[in-house]
RNA sequence: GUGGUCGUAGCUUAGUGGCUUAAAGCAUCAGGAUGUGGCCCUGAAGAUCGCCGGUUCAAAUCCGGUCGACCACCCCA
């Protein structure tokens, strides 16, 4: 009896809010098939307020990861005289079908494809990647005329409707590089090169650069035909996939994870065999210039890449540790056609990416550190009216004198300052208290050794810059 | 898109033969004899037990569904 009296609460409160949840439902049922164009805003429908699935916050104890992994591409790029590009997010969906190719994976089955509200309209695509985008800005806008090559970077976030991983989200942020107008193979090892560098100067270890070329059209087309009636013989043997990629991309049985695909693909013919002299000189020529640059390099036979624009030389670099396919960290490739499919004239290009989000896990599982160069070195603690008016001047001081400085001018206790101080890890803390507002003066504590001094206000720069050498 | 594992405070976890007010450590905030950090002590705040539904007098716990994270496949950075 009394037990009854105590569970009487909750199932009521309980009730009200499943009425609630079951009416918001309703709501959404009924918009389910909104006239185009005029899909309600609605509150969250699902319960609590959270991200989507597959996006991500990248949180301020994450960003010196970030910015420095951006900071360092930024200087590899200027250092080698590349000029930013910014496109935008927004293409037309034909760009990529077209450019990235409309039987590859990212095109078929990740692209986010924007809801128009004009039926009319050509439809529209969130990017998945940036080098299509680039491509057409090149063509659009007759950098064709500009002395070449165009040699140009981005940083910016893509979009992939994938299944989500760890180094694998729906929204990320790539970098890169797109040499634009020619085909010269010294392009393809200068473009690694800084790949390489960055990667390098991140501080990255056990890097692994895999290379292949693809060859040219013309190589490709026989390749196909080669691949095509060498698996056609074992197709009995192959998995439901290759055989279907027989058909649609027969380069892609190549790299298999099957066991019996590849032990096929094992003795298939090689691509790199069957490469044209002009494509084999090249080849050769590249990989030259990369011992001379001594970036080393495993020759990846198999190593075909899922973008249809690809030729000749392809590449991909991965930290050696993770050998799963989420740690390719950089990959890229020549694509010499894809220009001239855009409407401009026939020309080269060369280009990679890298993965932000990947390279900061990589830098973590290396247990890089990374230094906040305005990482706070002084902490100013104040007690009283007057000594809090007095730190505004003394703080902008500081950091005139670019060092970094702290103070909680919104805790008036001196022990929790100070806890504080202890938290940020600074060297000094400077006690300004009314008492040294009259005296004109100031206490400076060293944190580490817990000795403290009287400075006199006017000569407070002066020494705590001495102190902190 | 397919298969597997998991889902309790900000974080790491405890609690599942259904039963009072869901527990702890770390982190946060406020204090600890008058203006001094770390260690220590006290206290506060913080949980729709992922969400929805079912079974039941009673569900974090049992059942179904769903969402999400992670892993594998696929594929990419």
């Amino acid at each position: 009896m009394p037990r009854k009296k105590t569970t009487r609460g909750r199932p009521k409160a309980k009730r009200t809010y499943q009425r609630r949840a079951v009416a918001s439902r309703q709501q959404t049922a009924a918009s389910k098939q909104p006239p185009a164009g005029s899909w309600k805003l609605e509150a969250g429908s699902r319960g609590p307020i959270r991200r989507v699935k597959g996006m991500h916050d990248i949180l301020p104890k994450d960003q010196k990861y970030f910015e420095l992994i951006k900071f360092m591409a930024l200087k590899h790029f200027r250092l080698n005289g590349f000029e930013r590009i910014d496109v935008p997010t927004i293409e037309y969906a034909s760009l990529f079908s077209k450019g990235t190719g409309k039987d590859t994976d990212i095109v078929q089955k990740e692209m986010y494809y924007l809801a128009s509200n004009d039926e009319e309209k050509e439809p529209m695509a969130l990017r998945p990647e940036a080098t299509p985008g680039i491509a057409r800005a090149y063509v659009e806008h007759g950098m064709l005329n500009l002395p070449q090559p165009m040699m140009l970077y981005y940083v910016a976030p893509m979009f992939r409707r994938e299944n989500p991983q760890k180094g694998r989200m729906r929204e990320f942020w790539q970098f890169g590089v797109e040499v634009l107008g020619t085909s010269n193979p010294s392009s393809d090892a200068q473009v690694i090169k800084m790949a390489w560098d960055i990667l390098e100067d991140l501080g990255l270890k056990d890097l692994t650069l895999e290379i292949n070329s693809l060859g040219c059209r013309n190589d490709q087309n026989n390749m196909r035909e080669i691949l095509i009636s060498y698996f056609e013989k074992k197709k009995q043997y192959l998995c439901e996939d290759c055989k279907r990629r027989l058909t649609v991309n027969p380069f892609r049985i190549l790299d298999c994870k099957e066991e019996k695909c590849k032990r096929i693909a094992e003795d298939a013919p090689q691509i790199i065999d069957h490469l044209c002299a002009h494509c084999r000189n090249d080849f050769k020529k590249a990989l030259e210039m990369l011992d001379e640059l001594s970036i080393p390099y495993d020759i990846n036979t198999r190593l075909v890449r899922g973008l249809d624009y690809y030729s000749k030389t392809v590449f991909e670099i991965t930290p050696a540790k993770d050998k799963s396919r989420q740690g390719t960290i950089i990959g890229g490739g020549r694509y010499d056609y894809l220009i001239e499919m855009y409407g401009g004239r026939e020309a080269g290009a060369v280009g990679w990416a890298g993965g932000i989000e990947r390279l900061m896990l990589a830098l973590k599982e290396q247990k890089i550190e990374v230094e906040d160069p305005y990482k706070p070195r002084v902490f100013l603690a104040q007690l009283g009216e007057q000594a809090k008016k007095k730190s505004f001047s003394l703080l902008n001081e500081l950091q005139k004198e670019g060092i970094g400085v702290r103070a909680a001018l919104s805790k008036d206790s001196l022990r929790s300052q100070l806890r504080l101080a202890n938290k940020f890890k600074v060297e000094l803390t400077l006690i300004l208290g009314q008492k040294e507002v009259q005296d004109k003066t100031i206490i400076v504590r060293d944190m580490k050794e817990g000795i403290q001094e009287i400075v006199a206000l006017d000569k407070t720069l002066e020494y705590i810059k001495g102190k902190l050498k």
